[in-house]
DNA sequence: TCGACTTTGTTAGTACGCTTTATTAACTAT
DNA sequence: ATAGTTAATAAAGCGTACTAACAAAGTCGA
């Protein structure tokens, strides 16, 4: 009987900076990401197309997607239709029984929504219960377990947008709005759940949403999410920055009107006080609404300029940010930088509908279990 | 005879998301570049220390060694002193005689400085000759051949910090002092010189120099080059960002005062207008310089809030920086940013004559050829 | 002083993943 | 029918790192 040795739990390394040894499998599952990447881009396609599009060998291709067929993740879809040349291409596409992620969003306050999303973010089952500071941790377990027993597809992983600062572990450093500091909200939910779990700040996880299944530059992107407070999430080359605080998705605590109106983080006038949905809903003019969107402006301008970036996106509550307050945005930013930068960046709007706090819940999934940006 | 096939020039993937395919020697020369920067960080050790400290194996580090060592890289320097167990471990280290980079410097008006730079960053030999906005790359390539010449040693390859919008091909974009747009200078100095060239924005690179030779943190940092113009540079994980407009130099022309003083990049009231050296050198009281240090301190807030990073060097001339100016901007950006964030920035100068651009340039060397940070 | 122990570094053999080369399969063009 | 083209598989080889085993050179305790 063969005796499988037991190998260190590993996620992908693809798109992380690699900081140690890199082994030959490794390699091999970096190819797999590369297969699956083009698959979820562009759609189903024959082995042969992957070859040349990843630059492996065929013979290389044709392994590494029997081993992904065997896994359930892709499925042989027949011929391509139409005429060609020489023998008729089999069509290789992304599974419907594929694995899925379960997603969890605890960026609300009152209540904790959990999902189940399959690897294009669609959600399948969604779900809602009530959940605020203080509640136990296993109130969250149990979703997750609910969501689980509610679809017969492999669990991939679960993955959670919480608000605060958390790290790359899943450990959130710390999140005021829950009553937080220093909670191993992954590790616990890993223990209990048995499996891979995934924890990133709400805005940066809204961001890489809006870059795996929006219309998001994934070359680099700047999200900011306008709900009952504000975050913001970095992303360049499909990934979230943090920096070495971890700090990324708290842009709405820098301050841009010293003296203004007391904040929750013991500063005044953070841009979460003008910015936020509540506040917003406050101005009866446009001329106010301007006034923040000039302040949003000043703010954004020194991290499109350091950062060259193109696309600038505000998520939340359309019905208060466009007209007068998304043109002074335009209008600022345009003004406030470069040339080169003002005529390249856009800055556009995207519903709070979407959900991208949840399906960026499992894209995060998606990425650290599979590589896929 | 032997025929070698050629193998497609291919710099180390050390550092960079890899977009296409891992082959072994990927992987090998992952693992060479682990090697070399723990020599390069911590000093000569044994090859039993590096397989600790990479988690390879000894075999897989002996191997590894032997090839650095028979390429000039390092040097065995004889039994570690002291007295242990076991056999005595034979200390490897980077060999005096190991390859150095050329840097060029073309961020000064009116000339070009030149350097033949060893791997820790020392300057071996200078050279400084005219060079002016119009003058031709001819005379670039001219002063690398002259470097070339003053050394036996091998060339690792040739940096350049250049002004202007550098991408990652080593192409300026644009480059208003020097009147470029759209020169590859990298490619156009590396057909004429036959080695590899890199090229990088001036205060990018000088970013690079502090993380790789400095003080610098590299996890993250932001610096600020002030010098006729200010330009700053950010770097995640030893590596500077660029975004997909690859402005991340041109901080210096964020928009501070509206309606402000004539920027040369045409808009008015740039940041760089009131905290170039010239600017500031005209300023003859405190109140001034605070007031231009509360004008920085606003446009670091949001880089600083949003990318979580705790190091921001102020690179430029001691005596106009420090004092009021530095005082202010610290006690901006601790005012500005949340408390999490404000106890863990530090602000602090590095003097001028550091020469960070020409060493960064060949830090930025190190880094593409052989995956040292 | 001598054997036991510890640590370093090498040699020999194995596993894994990709490559190249060759082959089979299935179609279009003439 | 025959040639040409494209897809996919089969077989053999190469590079890289691994494990196992061992030699070398010292320390330590009796």
């Amino acid at each position: 009987m063969t005796q499988i040795k037991e190998q260190p739990r590993r996620s992908t390394t693809a798109g992380r900076r690699p900081v140690g040894k890199v082994l030959p499998g490794d390699a091999r599952r970096h190819h797999r990401a590369l297969i699956l990447q083009q698959l979820v881009d562009h759609g189903a396609r024959s082995r042969a197309d992957l070859a040349r599009e990843t630059s492996l060998t065929r013979v290389t291709i044709s392994d590494l997607v029997a081993e992904l067929i065997e896994e359930g993740f892709l499925i042989e879809q027949g011929t391509r239709p139409g005429t060609h040349m020489g023998k008729p291409a089999t069509l290789v596409g992304m599974s419907e029984d594929a694995p899925v992620a379960i997603a969890l969003d605890l960026s609300a306050d009152g209540h904790l929504t959990g999902a189940v999303v399959d690897l294009d973010g669609k959600i399948l089952t969604r779900e809602q219960v009530e959940f605020s500071r203080g509640d136990d941790i296993a109130v969250i377990a149990g979703l997750a377990v609910r969501l689980r027993e509610s679809t017969p597809r492999r669990i991939l992983g679960v993955g959670i947008g919480t608000p605060g600062i958390v790290d790359g572990d899943g450990t959130v450093i710390i999140a005021p709005n829950l009553g937080w500091e220093n909670v191993d909200l992954a590790a616990q939910l890993s223990a209990s759940l048995g499996l891979p779990v995934h924890a990133g700040n709400d805005s940066n996880v809204a961001a890489v949403a809006e870059s795996a299944f929006g219309a998001g530059d994934d070359q680099g992107m700047l999200l900011l999410m306008i709900g009952s407070g504000v975050g913001g999430g970095v992303l360049i080359d499909g990934r979230a920055l943090s920096g070495p605080l971890m700090s990324s998705g708290e842009i709405g605590h820098v301050v841009v009107d010293p003296g203004g109106r007391q904040c929750s983080c013991g500063n005044r006038g953070c841009l979460e006080t003008f910015l936020s949905a509540p506040a917003l809903s406050l101005l009866d003019n446009d001329d106010d609404r301007r006034h923040v969107g000039t302040k949003l402006a000043t703010v954004l301008t020194p991290v499109v300029t350091t950062l060259g970036i193109a696309d600038v996106v505000l998520y939340g509550p359309t019905e208060l940010l466009e007209g007068a307050l998304l043109e002074s945005v335009r209008a600022g930013l345009a003004q406030q930088t470069l040339p080169f930068v003002a005529q390249r960046v856009q800055v556009r709007l995207v519903p709070m509908h979407d959900e991208l706090v949840l399906t960026g819940a499992a894209a995060l999934v998606r990425y650290r279990e599979l590589g896929v940006v």
